[in-house]
DNA sequence: TATGAATGAGTATTCATTCAT
DNA sequence: GATGAATGAATACTCATTCAT
């Protein structure tokens, strides 16, 4: 990928982030990559396929994640490190996660399945650790993760810390 | 009011909580609402000034709703209709909490000091409980709420009964 | 209509038969008609809506053009007023001519059946003044008269001045 | 002449003599011609220069077609071969001759003097014919034939072989 | 109160063209 | 000869907003 490609991609990125996509003009996206509004056109079909293009990137780096977490076998550590997960996002990638969380508010962004995988996962190591409800316990700290991540995101770090550690107490982890 | 006011009123926050404000157009909510153009910049200062006005409503409906939380006694019951609220919300109000989730993931929106009176509220209930810590919890559950409210907006009701069940009963309440 | 909607159709209607329809640009046409550009576009669904609305006008001239040809009875005199057709038209009406001429070029544009009426009454005609072949002396003179204006329209109005002569000596009238 | 460069002449006559010059992009063009398009700037100065090469190319081609009518000394055999001219293109050139046609509503573009030889030749050969305006007759009949051509060109060839024969009859040729 | 004409700045996208490779 | 990245100006069209009625 050329370096102005990446450019317009970061850009696009932080600025649908920050002020969504509606929000954002191709220009505004040019200016701050610093090349020609045609340039977009030509590396992407138009707008929506440059948001589509970054999407495709933000799909890897979810799996990867996620295969992360669905591949340990110790029941605990898998527990300790979802609920870690959302402090080990780098700042540099909030915008990617930031992106995720708002596009969700769009029906056709909005795909649970995608967190199917680790749902199943968790409901095998509640299961193991002799939870009553294990499918339940794995929808409802699905759930909790997803919110203490949106509550990072948008800038409330501090109070997640505190709820991290009273999580992982209460899990036992 | 007259009729036309609140026909933009209502135009404008179902395209805002649909399409979000940036992609929602004064043209379409004037189509929307059977107005002409015109008339939205006579009723409000400008698109800016609809939104305001929506969002002022909103914050007199959500105080009315938490009051009647935090002036229950029984803290039980306390408990028990704050899980149950999100499922109390009838659908003809979603475009309403909808653009209230939405908007939050802009800074300027975003207040979570709002919901201070209810997580005292909470505190002293878990206090009253006997739970070790009480703030936390309440935080915790504050969260827990926010994020079933997301889901059933985003059309995954269903699910969410099942999770309302499992607090009431983790809860005993 | 507005005069400013006229003088939209005005602009467009020359520049169109000047310069071709994608040759212009509704820039070009906002500014000859002294309008912003905008305007076009709320007076017309788009470029081609402007274009629609200007080649309906032209239907309706049409029509009443070649209605009174076809409610001439004197045969003769039918023949005459046919061939002197392209001399009647007004140089201010030329754009409006031409325009007919250039579409007709590209296949949506190109209906052939729109003349039928006339070919109609021209072979009635011939048969009358007892030609052989009333069908084929009639579209025969159609396409002549049509090649005529074609060429007085492209500026060659001397010499047709002559054809023009020419053929009503032939055909006696 | 290079494989590519041929397939950038014949794309571009195809989509000019179909959407016209200013409605065909380069871009078009260069997919159409399976070519970069760059490499219409290194074989052409621009796209002008294209079309100049085309209209070269057209040149050369009208030029022998008319010869071979201007130096058959049979008069009758010139109407006849004139007659039956436009019949005798073969649909594979219809592009090229179809932009020809539509140019001509350019002033730029509509030199009637090209036509100068053939005229000549055929008030030669009406004069011969002892016809009473040799010189009228010579520009009607061209006048005509073009016509045929183009009403052959826009897909109406059925209607003209009947006129053909007509006029081949008419002038007993 | 309400309309609809009108605008100027802005939007996404296309265009012809250049240039380094 | 040929490509593909890159551009700046232009294109069709939309936007929020104003204003006369």
């Amino acid at each position: 990928m050329t370096d102005k490609k990446e450019n317009i991609l970061n850009a696009a990125l932080e600025l649908f982030a920050k002020e969504g996509y509606s929000g954002t003009s191709t220009s505004k996206i040019a200016k701050k990559a610093g090349v020609s509004e045609g340039l977009i056109f030509r590396h992407f079909k138009n707008k929506q396929g440059l948001l589509d293009a970054i999407l495709q990137e933000t799909e890897a780096k979810i799996k990867s994640i996620l295969m992360d977490i669905i591949f340990e076998t110790d029941s605990k550590k898998v527990l300790r490190k979802l609920i870690e997960l959302p402090f080990k996002v780098k700042e540099s990638e909030f915008d990617f996660w930031k992106l995720q969380f708002i596009l969700k508010w769009q029906p056709e962004y909005d795909n649970p399945d995608k967190m199917k995988p680790l749902i199943d996962k968790l409901e095998q190591v509640f299961q193991d650790l002799g939870y009553n409800n294990p499918r339940l316990e794995a929808l409802l700290l699905n759930q909790l993760v997803d919110s203490i991540s949106s509550e990072i995101l948008k800038g409330h770090k501090a109070l997640q810390l505190e709820i991290r550690d009273f999580l992982l107490d209460k899990y036992g982890v």
